[in-house]
RNA sequence: GGCCCGUUCGUCUAUCGGUUAGGACACCAGGUUUUCAACCUGGUAAGAGGGGUUCGACUCCCCUACGGGCUGCCA
């Protein structure tokens, strides 16, 4: 294997938003290139002018930034590069390994319905037409393609795959509009751009057949092959709106951090030993090709959750602060205060290693956001039922009015159990049965030491 | 229709001819716990089916079934 500099790109088309599988593709990019110290390109494959819209462009570098998936140089258009990508194409036919082909795609279609096998290849009649009878009609280049003998790729995921030439049928590298199509564009941008390795879905494992005909027809170096398995939905059925979440940012609004994000994709359809839970950096050190699934990978959204978890209670407790704030940002909800802020980076150690995702982390350190003193109309409040409220009364007759938050009363309870010298848990059963909902929270003596109740503190310590 | 790829617990996977087929998530049971979560212990659970090759096959070969992809002037 020819030893140049690692180079990988991701190259989504602009049609949509950034995929679930697109960003693992990304990812299994960027992973492989800062592994070994190459560079990660970002390509958007924009050639299709119908389809390909800026709005999409936006959306999938606002995913791949949230995802921390940085890469290098600019952005390239393969739009912009059309012009190269003509000129490539009238290189082969100067060097005979391409073809002006004036057939219309009515002509096509006429010629397959009246063909026996309707999915018969179109064999094209100007394949070897002598140019000097070539007509002044629209043409487009079609690739001269070997009609005997096969072609070999060597994937590093697949194995070798061998696919016989005459399966394949010339394609077109550049339509009659003088716009490159994909299968030529893609070629002349991964070797203009130096691609060492197209890590890309299974779904070009063909296309790196036709692929490597124009590697072969230019003389350039064939690149290193890694078709990874798409991802799947839940069902095992091909990832669709149907599945529910399809898109990158819609993960970053339920709340999955970053970084469990990462792990969780990297871990989908890749193994290395009984490693599950890492850091980036040490993906990047682990991370090899050897390690990639052949089947493809269901999404699980429980493991996600746990590798989500697990990451939020592992995080530094600034960056969580950040990462919090950003979520917000993304879900449209209200920002904190600076006062919440600092309540929150209080709160953080008692609640982070509770929470499988942001939106939880923020329920679980609602005793803290919310303001004070309650206030009988609080939106995030519960009305007693006649024991719990008996209760409350042994100690206290002025609160008997005022509706508070769960965590609130858990917090008065404990008062309460600390002046009886009961324990909190049997007098506050009944209680906690008439909440709704048994929302789990920190315990009671972290949310009072969060909100500075030292005096309750106190008194519970001298009662004990 | 043709060609290509895939198939180990429910899920993600380890194994690269010889293992009681391992781990993780999920689930179940028990423990710990002043709530919840966390945590600890234990448990249920897998090589699609059929032929070969071999002393020996989850590992290699063939067939079948099932799933997926390509077969576009989409990418």
């Amino acid at each position: 294997m020819p030893t140049r500099p690692v180079v990988t790109r991701f190259a989504p088309s602009p049609t949509g938003y950034l995929h679930i599988g697109g960003a693992r593709t990304a990812l299994f990019n960027w992973l492989y290139a800062r592994g070994r110290g190459g560079r990660f390109l970002l390509r958007i494959e924009d050639t299709d002018r119908e389809r390909s819209t800026p709005a999409a462009t936006a959306a999938i570098l606002r995913g791949l930034a949230w995802l921390g998936l940085d890469w290098d140089g600019e952005v390239v258009s393969q739009y912009a590069r059309k012009d190269r990508h003509a000129a490539v194409a009238h290189q082969m036919v100067a060097r005979g390994s391409a073809y002006k082909c004036f057939s219309t795609q009515e002509e096509i279609a006429a010629t397959r319905a009246a063909s026996d096998a309707s999915y018969a290849m179109f064999q094209s009649p100007w394949r070897d037409v002598d140019p000097a009878l070539h007509p002044d009609l629209p043409y487009v280049i079609r690739m001269r393609a070997p009609r005997e003998g096969e072609t070999v790729i060597e994937d590093q995921v697949q194995g070798r795959v061998v696919i016989r030439n005459d399966t394949l049928d010339d394609m077109i590298c550049l339509r009659s509009d003088g716009n490159p199509t994909y299968m030529l564009a893609v070629v002349v941008d991964d070797h203009d751009m130096e691609v060492s390795h197209v890590i890309r879905g299974d779904d070009h494992l063909n296309n790196a057949a036709r692929q490597t005909m124009v590697y072969r027809a230019m003389g350039w170096e064939v690149p290193v092959w890694a078709h990874i398995p798409l991802i799947h939905g839940p069902d095992g059925k091909k990832l669709s709106k149907r599945h529910g979440a399809v898109g990158v940012e819609e993960y970053q609004v339920m709340g999955y951090p970053a970084a469990g994000m990462r792990n969780y994709l990297t871990r989908l359809g890749w193994a290395h030993g009984d490693a599950e839970i890492f850091t980036s950096d040490q993906a990047m050190q682990m991370f090899d090709l050897a390690g990639i699934g052949r089947a493809p990978a269901r999404l699980d959204f429980k493991k996600l959750e746990n590798t989500s978890g697990q990451h939020i209670a592992m995080a530094n407790d600034a960056a969580l602060l950040h990462e919090i704030e950003a979520y917000l940002v993304a879900a449209g909800r209200p920002a904190l205060t600076i006062p919440q802020l600092d309540l929150l980076s209080r709160a953080l150690y008692c609640v982070k290693d509770r929470a499988k995702t942001l939106p939880e982390l923020l329920e679980k350190a609602e005793f803290c956001l919310v303001s004070r003193p309650i206030r009988p109309d609080a939106a995030a409040e519960v009305v007693l039922d006649p024991v719990s409220r008996d209760m409350l009364r042994t100690l206290t007759p002025q609160l008997q009015s005022v509706r508070w938050t769960k965590p609130e009363i858990e917090l008065i309870l404990t008062a309460c159990a600390a002046a009886n010298g009961v324990g909190f848990g049997k007098l506050a059963a009944p209680l906690r049965a008439a909440l709704a909902g048994r929302s789990a929270t920190p315990s009671v003596y972290d949310m009072m030491l969060v909100i500075g109740q030292d005096e309750t503190i106190a008194r519970l310590r001298d009662a004990a």
